[in-house]
DNA sequence: GCAAATATTTGAATCGTTTCATTGTTACGA
DNA sequence: TCGTAACAATGAAACGATTCAAATATTTGC
């Protein structure tokens, strides 16, 4: 069997019209039970399977969206994508998944394909700025919305996380909890993340006229940068030493958490309360569970896609931002005195 | 402007025939100078964007493969997604991502899905055994290889790495550098991947007639099972204390690492020596940098791309089967005495 | 048993591209 | 000047599904 059977040969081989076979596929309750019967056993015997583009071809659009993350190994792009595709699930439609690596030139193929693949909208974390390509896009028309990027409403919809608020709400844990030196992990702060969740840090340290804080910059976001500015925590000796760690991510947190536990010198939460971001799945199976900020992956996935349903119903193009506030989770590491 | 261009757009527009339009496109040399620039000048004022779905309906398949995985969130997978990318980029095809998420609706999904957009061919890793849908896609004439699964060869091909061999690289690295009592930990069993390794790693200790290899099984592969499995070694004291452990996973030697450095009583390597398998990113920045067995990811992707393009261009359906050997990685861990 | 109303089925036209046999054009050697 | 390649450009036919006005069957009410 070379070529697979077409919507003429099932018509044929149960005696109907092409157009009821249709029929059959698309409106069920328009045939009668008898065809129908006939029509499904033909296509069961022919191992009949649609021919997508065919249907695209007559429809005009396809029934997918494209979905362009910069990193597929990131577990945060991770579940986005996994809600992406569920929430897109049960509009009935299917994602296609491009992976830009953070590399521009793979962005614009992977915009090229799926235009050409004429995706019923776009999701897009962008590779640095809103490119002049994804300016035409939305020219030529395509729904569009930026994922986990502010963006100008005039132009596009987006949903973001509200770091600053993040920032705020690990800082303000910590002073709540009897914290009063705290002391920030993180860097470049060239990195907007980085820069907004020190921010929100510094709003909530304000807020206590007796607390204060310290920034310790890093270099990067890893477990050894983390190790690094722990090792030199431990040096400065008893002293010194702040009593609120807030890590721009959990792999600096680990990496401060290593050095801290490893010396036995200061102990985690008594001597050093210790708080990270992201609530990755290392985080709880740390030596001492590791308190978070945990980013609401899944309602970002989820609203990306009724923002991108809501461009692609409504005529005219007025944008939507939805921006989310993430949430502490309490563990071990900044459990009270 | 509400529908898009046409290519029926551009020859009025350039005045010329739509079958020159199409060569322009596809066979460029057999057009003119002249009417190549008038005819891309006039795509450009046009803005028009080829339909592929067009395109396929003429040609009868499409220009993508389809790739379902898993498991996105899993290191190994992503290494193997980009690696197939990659690859399919220089074919000249693009891949469709689905992640089955080890539920095998979703799978019969995305296959689905796949044989609508009529793919030119399918690598999976499949949900437990190779289903009734996935036997039907191939009689139906889809070349598929299955990836990370060794398959009967007289009905697909297929990429994996060879676990046993894998096993015995771990084991004979121990004994190689000294260790005599050689401890597995790992479990269920019952997972195919967890009983290879094991086999590799008696295999290894037989060589050596003064070795011993004692099983513990962990409940499952997370990092608590591993330091649950490693309390209850802290808790046999010194002298039954294997001197060299082997788990299943890098999560598995983590948490044992973590009970044993914990306390204080052992220290790695000197003590006993510990050794993973997958070596995952973290593995490099573990308080003790973590020997671990690494599997060639990059290398199964690019395979499996290949063995899919092999059954694409040739009509008999004969299949191969690749193995890959993984590779030893030593680091602190292991370190001799 | 008949007309009207309703339910089912039909098949030609359409979507946008590629293909390919045909026609038109140019250049060159005899 | 003519014949013949070689090269360019043409446009109708095909791919396979959906749509929809028209044709045909069936049911309903009286």
């Amino acid at each position: 069997m070379n070529r697979s059977a077409s919507i003429k040969d099932v018509a044929n081989h149960a005696s109907v019209a092409v157009g009821t076979v249709s029929n059959v596929l698309n409106y069920p309750d328009r045939v009668s039970q008898r065809t129908k019967d006939r029509v499904l056993k033909a296509i069961d015997e022919l191992g009949f399977v649609r021919n997508d583009a065919a249907r695209q071809l007559r429809a005009g659009h396809s029934r997918t969206i494209g979905l362009i993350v910069l990193d597929v190994g990131n577990p945060f792009f991770t579940a986005v994508v996994r809600a992406a595709e569920d929430a897109a699930a049960l509009h009935g439609s299917a994602v296609l998944l491009g992976d830009s690596g953070h590399d521009a030139a793979r962005e614009a193929n992977y915009i090229d394909l799926f235009q050409e693949q004429r995706v019923q909208g776009l999701l897009i974390s962008p590779v640095g700025d809103v490119t002049e390509r994804l300016d035409l896009l939305r020219e030529r028309g395509v729904p569009t919305v930026l994922v986990d990027r502010l963006a100008d409403e005039a132009k596009f919809s987006s949903v973001a996380v509200d770091d600053d608020a993040g920032g705020y709400l690990a800082a303000r844990h910590l002073l709540d909890t009897g914290r009063r030196r705290l002391a920030f992990v993180g860097g470049p702060t060239s990195i907007r993340q980085v820069a907004d969740r020190l921010q929100g840090a510094r709003r909530a340290v304000k807020e206590d006229a007796d607390a204060t804080l310290e920034v310790l910059e890093s270099e990067g976001q890893t477990v050894l940068a983390g190790r690094s500015v722990g090792n030199s925590l431990v040096e400065r000796g008893r002293e010194g030493l702040p009593d609120g760690i807030f890590c721009a991510n959990d792999l600096l947190a680990l990496g401060v958490m290593q050095s801290l536990t490893m010396t036995h010198t200061f102990r985690i939460p008594e001597d050093v309360a210790l708080i990270g971001y992201d609530d990755i799945d290392f985080a709880v199976s740390a030596v001492v569970p590791l308190s978070s900020i945990r980013q609401p992956t899944e309602a970002l996935g989820r609203t990306a896609i009724q923002l991108l349903a809501e461009e692609v119903e409504s005529r005219n193009p007025t944008h939507r931002s939805v921006v989310f506030t993430p949430e502490l989770v309490v563990r071990q590491s900044t459990k009270a005195n």
